[in-house]
DNA sequence: ATTGTCATTGCACCTGGTCGCAATTATAAT
DNA sequence: ATTATAATTGCGACCAGGTGCAATGACAAT
């Protein structure tokens, strides 16, 4: 909800179409694809151009709003007020687990140490395979 | 160079595109984009498609012998003899900084015995800022 | 050296995502 | 309620990457 207000305080104009970018992302309780955002806006207001979605998607991420991940060879967007959590994508059977954000801790802190480097462990997506798969595959 | 082999001893055909990118891989001495094994095979051979890269790029991770992984927006490719290593991309500057593989090895560790997920960690990639714009942005 | 067969190529087209630009519109000031 | 103006939209073109298909060509068998 203070998506919204969070725009006005940056001078940011109220679009219809902003309007219901933001509600379909606050509806969903999973996180969507740019493609199911797309398809969602667009039943309720044909003629919303995919490159208006997309730009609002950036501006939304920019502003804190919005998270964007890749999942795989596409991107997903959730809004910020979930919990943080990374994912663990089955290559086999495209499942995926939420794992907690405790386990990289040491990693964040070992890159820090080493590299000088301040990863962003909001989201992180990991590919592998799941106990399931990787029995079959056996 | 067992590349060769390789692709003969699973029937597959020896053409002069598949040498060229081949060979253009095991040159270079660090990770190419698509954009640059395309340029660079077409250079020597004009009029080879980009299609025919693409196809040959996934043929050659299916055998094993060259790794993909994303970059970013982008896919890099390198040829399998080198270690395996991930990077840490910084969203400021787009500098890439590559870093060992066994910071994650307790991780890998947490995620199979929690989840019984088995992470694919070849390459990983991770998003963060570098030093030097941590100082800047504040 | 010729031939047959199947892998491979080039092509044309498709996809998700991005960008520059002219037309539109939300908002603040009057 | 009008107006000014800067942000925003829709459009069309573009980009990297991928796919189905007919034509080509590498290789094995002769």
């Amino acid at each position: 909800m203070s998506c919204i207000t969070t725009l006005k305080n940056k001078g940011l104009k109220l679009t219809p179409q902003r309007r219901l970018i933001v509600e379909a992302i606050h509806n969903a309780d999973v996180h969507l694809t740019a493609e199911e955002i797309i398809t969602l806006v667009q039943e309720r207001m044909p003629g919303v151009h995919k490159s208006t979605i997309y730009r609002t998607l950036e501006l939304l991420e920019g502003a804190g709003c919005v998270y964007k991940s890749e999942l795989g060879d596409h991107f997903i967007y959730h809004h910020a007020e979930e919990g943080h959590h990374h994912h663990l994508v089955c290559t086999g059977c495209g499942m995926t687990i939420e794992c907690e954000e405790d386990l990289f801790i040491l990693v964040e802190k070992s890159l820090a140490d080493r590299y000088g480097f301040r990863v962003n462990f909001k989201h992180l997506v990991m590919n592998g395979l799941c106990e399931e798969c990787r029995n079959k595959s056996n």
